[in-house]
DNA sequence: TGTACATCAGTGAACGCGCGTTCACTGATGTAC
DNA sequence: TGTACATCAGTGAACGCGCGTTCACTGATGTAC
C-alpha cells in the first residue's frame, strides 16, 4: 500500500476546499479544471482519480460549506445551533448582513455567490444548495421566539438576508449597496423582536 | 440607400429581445452568438454589424427590460408609476412574488434570473442592472405611505421580493419553494400597511 | 417607365484558443522476504 | 537491515468540440438617370 492511508482523502479535501473558494469568487463555468488543479498544486490529469466529473465536484463544493467554512462562520458569530435563543437570531442577521461578509469573496455563503449558477445546475448541485437554505431556516426557526408563524418568519428572514446581500453585491454604487444592507438588517431585526413587543 | 431606413434598427431590436429571453432562460455564458443569431433567423457573421462585442449586447439586453418587457409587466399588474399610491405597492408585491412570475422563465425580472452572472460582469452590465433596482426602489418609495423611513422600507421590500424569488427559484422542493414566496409576500405586505396600523 | 449602379445588411468559412475528458505512463511509497 | 516488488496517486500529451471574433464576399434593395 503506497502512500499513507489518508493521503488520497486529504488531497481530495484540498481540491474541494480550493474549488469552493474559486467557485465563490469567479463562478462555476469560469473556473477550469486546469486552473483549479494548478491552484491545488497538481496537474489536470489527476482530477479524475478523485471525481467522476466537474459537476460532481461542484455539488460537493457547495455541500462542504455547511460543515467547514460555515461552521467557522457560526463559531465566529457566536451562533450555537442548539441553545442560542433570541440573541442568536440577532447575531445571525448582524453577521450575515455585515460588511465583513460582503467583502469576504472567498468565504462568503454560496447562496450569495452562486444563485443563478445553481438555478440552472444539475440535481446534485441544487440539492446541496437546498440543504444550505434548510440549515439557515432551521437556525432562524429554532432559536427565535416560539410563535404560530415561526416557520414563516424564518423563511422571510432568510429571503431578506440572502436578498439583501445579493443586491448589495450586484450594486455598483457603494452608497446604495450599504443602504440596502442597512435596510435589510433593520427590518429583519424588527421582525425578530418587534412583532411580539410592538402591540 | 438599400433597405428601408429603419430596417437595421428593427433587426437590432429583434436581436436584443431574443437575447434577453435566452439569457434569462439559460444565463449569459450558456448562450453562444451562433445560437442567438440562429434563434433570430440570421447567421453569426451579422452580429458584429450591430454590436461591438457580446458584452455590449449583454448590457443592452438587461437594460431593455425596463421599458419593454418591464412596462408590459407593470401594465398587467395595474402599476401606475406616477399615481399608484398604496394599492400599487401591494399590487407590485403580489405580482412580483406570484407563481406566474416564478414560472415565466422568458419574461421574468433579470434581477432574479442573472444575479451571480451580473456580480462578476463588466461595468456596463452592472450599471444596467443597478438601474433596474433603482426603478424598483423608486416605485416602492413613491407609492407607499409617506414616512421618515420611506427609502429604507423601499430597500427592504426590494430585498425581500428579489431574495424571495431567487430562493424560490433555486429550491428543488416545490413545497418549500411556495412557502418561501408566501412568507416573503406576507411579511412584505405587513411591512407596507402594518407599521402604521399596528400600534 | 426601365435600367445601371452604389450601398450595406447579411453570409459562412476560417482564425486561434481554451474547454472537459481520456489514457498510457511514471515514479514515490509501503510491504514481503 | 537490505533489496525486489506491487500499488496507485499523479503526470502531461492528446482527443474532439464549441467558443468569440474576423473578413472577403454576396445579393436584395433604394436611388439616379
Amino acid at each position: 500500500m503506497p502512500y499513507s492511508p489518508d493521503h488520497k482523502a486529504r488531497t481530495r479535501k484540498r481540491i474541494v476546499e480550493t474549488a469552493r473558494v474559486l467557485f465563490n469568487r469567479e463562478g462555476f463555468s469560469e473556473v477550469s479544471i486546469d486552473r483549479l488543479m494548478n491552484a491545488v498544486g497538481l496537474t489536470r490529469g489527476g482530477f479524475y482519480h478523485h471525481f467522476r466529473s466537474k459537476d460532481e465536484l461542484y455539488a460537493e463544493a457547495v455541500a462542504s460549506f455547511l460543515n467547514d467554512r460555515g461552521k467557522t462562520w457560526r463559531d465566529d458569530a457566536g451562533i450555537d445551533p442548539e441553545n442560542g435563543g433570541h440573541e442568536t437570531v440577532r447575531a445571525m442577521i448582524e453577521s450575515y448582513l455585515s460588511s465583513e461578509h460582503l467583502g469576504d469573496l472567498d468565504g462568503q455563503c454560496p447562496m450569495i455567490a452562486l444563485p443563478s449558477d445553481v438555478a440552472r445546475a444539475s440535481d446534485g448541485v441544487r440539492s446541496a444548495y437546498t440543504n444550505l437554505l434548510r440549515a439557515m431556516v432551521w437556525l432562524f426557526e429554532h432559536n427565535g421566539q416560539e410563535s404560530d408563524d415561526s416557520k414563516e418568519r424564518a423563511l422571510a428572514l432568510s429571503a431578506m438576508c440572502v436578498g439583501g446581500m445579493i443586491l448589495a453585491r450586484t450594486e455598483d454604487d457603494a452608497v446604495l449597496s450599504d443602504q440596502i444592507r442597512a435596510a435589510a438588517r433593520s427590518y429583519a431585526l424588527s421582525a425578530v423582536d418587534g412583532d411580539a413587543v410592538q402591540c
